[in-house]
DNA sequence: TGACATTCGTTCTAACACGAACTAAATTTT
DNA sequence: AAAATTTAGTTCGTGTTAGAACGAATGTCA
C-alpha cells in the first residue's frame, strides 16, 4: 500500500530475469525433442537406480496428477519405464531404460554446456552476489507463506 | 562445461526464488477467484479505455492464441467485452466492463497489499541490490539468445 | 487496378498445471 | 482382528501455454 513504486520494480525484475532464463533454457531443450518437464525428469533420473513417482514428484516440483501424464509420454517413446516395488505393492519405481541413458548421457551433458555459454562471462564474484540476493529475496515469500 | 559447480546454483536459486514468488502471489489472487493469467488482463485493462489484444498481449506476454481463451472465459463471466475498432475492422478493443472495474477496484488493491505485506521488512537499499543483480543476470540470457 | 504480402484474431493440437475425487494398499487405532 | 486413517498413484475437470494453420481485412507495389 505505502511504497508500491518501491517493490514493484523488484518484482518486475524478478519476473522478467526468470522468464528470459526460462525462454534461454527451454529453447535448448526444445532443440532436442524433449518439452521442459520431460527434460528434468530425465535429467533427475540419470545417474540413479530409479524412484518412486512421489520421490520423483519433490525432486522435480511436478505435482503427481501432472506426473502421470509426463511419465506416460517418456515411457511411450520407450525412455523411462515402470517396475514393481519390492516391499511397497502401492510404489512403482520409474527409471531410465538403456535409450533413456543413452538420451541423458547426450543431452545433458549438451544442455549443460548451452548454460556455461551463457554463463561464461560471469565471475565467482558474481555468481556469489547473484546466488544471495536470490536468496534473501526467496526467503521473504517463503516466511510470508508460511 | 569448465565450472559447471559455479554456475547451477546461481540457476537453482533463481527458479526457486521465482517459484516461491509465484507460489505467495498466485495463492492471493486464486483466493479471489481469479487465476493469475486472469488478473493480470484485469490489472492491465484497470484505468484504461481499453486496447486491441495484441497491444494487450504484449503488455501481459500472454501470446495471442492463449489469449483468445482467457479472454473469453472473462468475458462469459462479464468482466471484459469486445467492442468494434473505429478504423481497422480486423481489429478488435477490449476493455473492462461495469462490473470489470468493479472487480479491479477490488482485487488491485487488495493484491497490491498482500505483496506489500510479503515486502514489510525491506529497506530500500535491498530493493537497489536486488533489482541490479536481476538485471545483470536477465542481461546474461538476452544476450545469449540474441 | 490487380497480385502479393502483412496483420489481426480465432481455431486446432499437444502438452503441462493444479486440485479434487477415486482405487488400492499399507498403517494405525481401538 | 476389525475399523479408521494415511499413503501411492491414476483419472478427471478446468485452465494455461506455445506454435501452426486459417480466414478476413488491410496495406503495398507494379
Amino acid at each position: 500500500m505505502s511504497q508500491a513504486a518501491e517493490f514493484l520494480p523488484t518484482v518486475q525484475a524478478l519476473v522478467q530475469c526468470y522468464q528470459a532464463f526460462e525462454a534461454y533454457s527451454a529453447a535448448d531443450i526444445r532443440a532436442q525433442g524433449l518439452t521442459p518437464p520431460q527434460f528434468d525428469i530425465v535429467a533427475t533420473l540419470g545417474n540413479t537406480p530409479g524412484m518412486t513417482a512421489t520421490e520423483l514428484g519433490e525432486k522435480t516440483l511436478i505435482t503427481k496428477g501432472t506426473l502421470t501424464g509426463v511419465v506416460d509420454r517418456l515411457a511411450e517413446r520407450g525412455w523411462v519405464e515402470r517396475v514393481a516395488h519390492g516391499s511397497d505393492r502401492r510404489c512403482q519405481i520409474i527409471r531410465l531404460t538403456p535409450a533413456g541413458e543413452a538420451l541423458f548421457a547426450r543431452v545433458f551433458p549438451a544442455h549443460i554446456a548451452h548454460l556455461a555459454a551463457g554463463f561464461a562471462s560471469a565471475s565467482a564474484a558474481e555468481h556469489a552476489r547473484w546466488q544471495d540476493a536470490l536468496r534473501t529475496l526467496e526467503n521473504l515469500f517463503r516466511k510470508g507463506s508460511a
